[in-house]
DNA sequence: AGAATAATTTAGGTTAACCTAAATTATTGT
DNA sequence: ACAATAATTTAGGTTAACCTAAATTATTCT
């Protein structure tokens, strides 16, 4: 650790993190779009921290940014920090896990190493925050997951809920209210051969359509059908 | 609430609430040197908290400033989530009182009125925090206390400590290794003539010399004397 | 391929909060 | 009272992170 970084710059990371997920690049108009910035902000702050002395990302022009690993271990701290405190809020304070958002994205900048390592002992080093989102170790390795899009499903399948993705709490309090929170199970009703919407039955539920926009937040874990 | 205060003014505001619990004014150089900031860079940042609508202090060129009914407002609700904070940190992660002082620093600044409330009832709404310190209410007012410093005790009275008004970490490590933490029964042994040092026995310790630089941090209540 | 469009960068500017050095105003000691 | 000293403010400058408008480079479509 060379000095502590910004609030801002953690946010780029976590940022470029979230947007290189597949291997790619992060374009600036998506990371512009991502952060509420304009485009030409997010240039001069690429070429800054590729600039810096270890570089955190690696920046070519009109090409876009990946993280260097130094850059992805910041990156996965603050991710960290956010999954541990979202946590946390749920665990110890009663927060309802589609309002820990915002609070942990403000928290997530400022507590220290010792308040990380206790909050982790004090919940017993979960892997997995409330959204389900995999929490990084300690030594910032992400666990690994089986989580494949709702999306990606086919008619008659059977899975267990296991990850939201998605950061919006109107959004979060729709899904909570239709049941589809980490853990629920559902049944694949049906497919839309247009527009790839799903019908989906929670289990104890009404059945659903659940439009592609939405289904791409959701991550599942396909289960095996009993055959009874 | 007109809009959400930066957390330098929040620093701003909390110093000269400290420095003006005497109902006097605070002097540019001294929120400099309680803040770590240059003089005029002070006078700078009066100018302008005495400019904002509401204004949040009233200052005067070369007097000094003092803080508007908002500005105490403003300055409360931090001390309130410090204090909070700093109760919340001992009481549900563990931490020891005299290293909470940082973490609440920084925490005080960024929690939501909502974590506000949490962390209070979680606690069952306490009126002083491990230091000893009041804690504003959540209406903002701050709870009366009858605590003297220990320097204005005189040889023979028996106290108990209140408070230990103090920031440094070292120095209320020093402190805790002799007893001297909120709740701790004392003797005054002796009042030195020539410097007001003085000499106590804390129940069950072996006595020692406290100066006055030190005594003026520690806030005690008399009590009286059995007369056995 | 070449024109139209989209993405990105460059150029130039703003704001907030700090700084140092110099000028001013207040306080203190004789 | 008045000179010396201390406190404070003014003047002028820096830095970080943002902005808009214009220029450039890349991509897409026919």
């Amino acid at each position: 650790m060379t000095e502590p970084l910004t609030q801002n710059i953690q946010d780029y990371l976590k940022a470029i993190y979230g947007l290189t997920s597949d291997g790619g690049k992060a374009s600036t108009t998506a990371l512009a779009a991502r952060l509420g910035i304009a485009a030409p902000s997010v240039t001069g702050m690429l070429q800054k921290l590729a600039a810096l002395r270890p570089p955190l990302v690696v920046y070519q022009k009109h090409r876009g940014a990946h993280l260097t690993p130094e850059g992805e271990r910041a990156a996965l701290e603050v991710l960290r920090h956010h999954r541990l405190l979202e946590a946390w809020l749920v665990e110890s304070l009663g927060y309802s896990w589609d309002a820990v958002h915002e609070e942990a994205c403000k928290l997530e900048h400022v507590i220290s190493e010792e308040f990380e390592r206790r909050i982790a002992a004090a919940l017993g080093h979960p892997v997995r925050d409330p959204h389900g989102a995999p929490i990084p170790s300690a030594e910032l390795v992400m666990p690994p997951t089986n989580d494949v899009p709702l999306g990606s499903l086919h008619g008659g399948e059977r899975a267990v809920v296991r990850r939201v993705d998605c950061e919006d709490a109107p959004l979060l309090q729709r899904l909570k209210s239709l049941g589809l929170a980490p853990g629920a199970e559902l049944n694949v009703l049906e497919v839309s051969p247009f527009d790839s919407g799903l019908t989906v039955q929670v289990t104890g539920q009404k059945p659903v359509v659940i439009d592609p926009a939405t289904s791409s937040h959701i991550f599942v874990e396909t289960v095996e059908t009993m055959e009874a």
